[in-house]
DNA sequence: TATTGTTATACTCTATAACTATA
DNA sequence: TATAGTTATAGAGTATAACAATA
């Protein structure tokens, strides 16, 4: 039992020093700075889940709503995302991508994700399973409780 | 070949939103503000490594000279690490922790990575296992490539 | 002239608290 | 009164460019 602690806050030790330092690299790889991580990262999760409420969006990303606030603020201003508002109630509002977001989404995660695959490509088969596996098992780690029917996440 | 390099960029993309999230989650679960996450990762680093030049620091961390002046500015402030100077090379400044960090250390790293440990533990040990080769093989993505040319990053 | 570190400055990301509109 | 979203504000984190000191 000590053992399986001790372990496990060695692991929680080193998993936080390699995830700070990989989303630091990640940042950095910005290639067009029209679009931050941020933004990219909002707009996938909207073409994964279709429209959503800035609420439900914020809660996916983890942020809090304020700050996707200021991310759809951004993202309407060049054109990325569509502001509705919802048919019954009027406090809720539905944001949808743009066919503009589709096509930038496209190009713009080509080129971010550049450095990235690159690297991922120099890896064992089995080494990129792996990390396929564990990036679920991050997801996983986020989710509050095990049981959130989410389409979409496997 | 087409289709592996497809498979690369899905894992590109599910691994780059992991990541940040993760590392969202992490930053977020500040219970002590005195001394921030960041700073408590380059005396991580101070610690496994020994005493390093703030150049030396910031490449481990992946950050630029400046950053990582800023981040050593604080800590010294408190207590934290000491800059001495270089026996031979009078630009050089050689960093070290102070005993107040050592303690400081364990206390604070405990503390700051509860919630993560707590999740982790309600893994398989399996799970834990995959994550534990994960950070390894995301520390090994960062590491500069031995062998191949230098894909034009920074 | 090249290297190491620092200072100056600015921008991104994110949070909390307060406010508005609707239910 | 409760909820969804926004505005206002603040602070952490990081970068680039310019500078100083030393080699």
């Amino acid at each position: 039992m000590a053992r399986t602690t001790l372990d496990t806050a060695a692991l929680a030790h080193d998993l936080r020093l390699a995830v700070m330092r990989l989303s630091r690299q990640l940042r950095s790889q910005r290639t067009d700075p029209s679009v931050t991580l941020t933004q990219l990262a909002a707009m996938s999760t909207l073409r994964r889940h279709g429209p959503l409420t800035p609420g439900e969006l914020a809660a996916l990303e983890r942020v809090q709503p304020p700050s996707m606030t200021r991310v759809l603020a951004t993202l309407e201003e060049r054109g990325l995302v569509h502001r509705a508002k919802h048919e019954t109630d009027g406090r809720q509002v539905i944001v949808s991508l743009t066919p503009a977001a589709e096509a930038a989404l496209d190009e713009d995660a080509k080129a971010r994700e550049a450095w990235l695959s690159c690297r991922l490509h120099e890896l064992s088969p089995a080494d990129r399973d792996e990390l396929r596996r564990a990036a679920r098992l991050m997801e996983a780690l986020l989710e509050p409780e095990p049981g959130r029917g989410e389409a979409g996440n496997r």
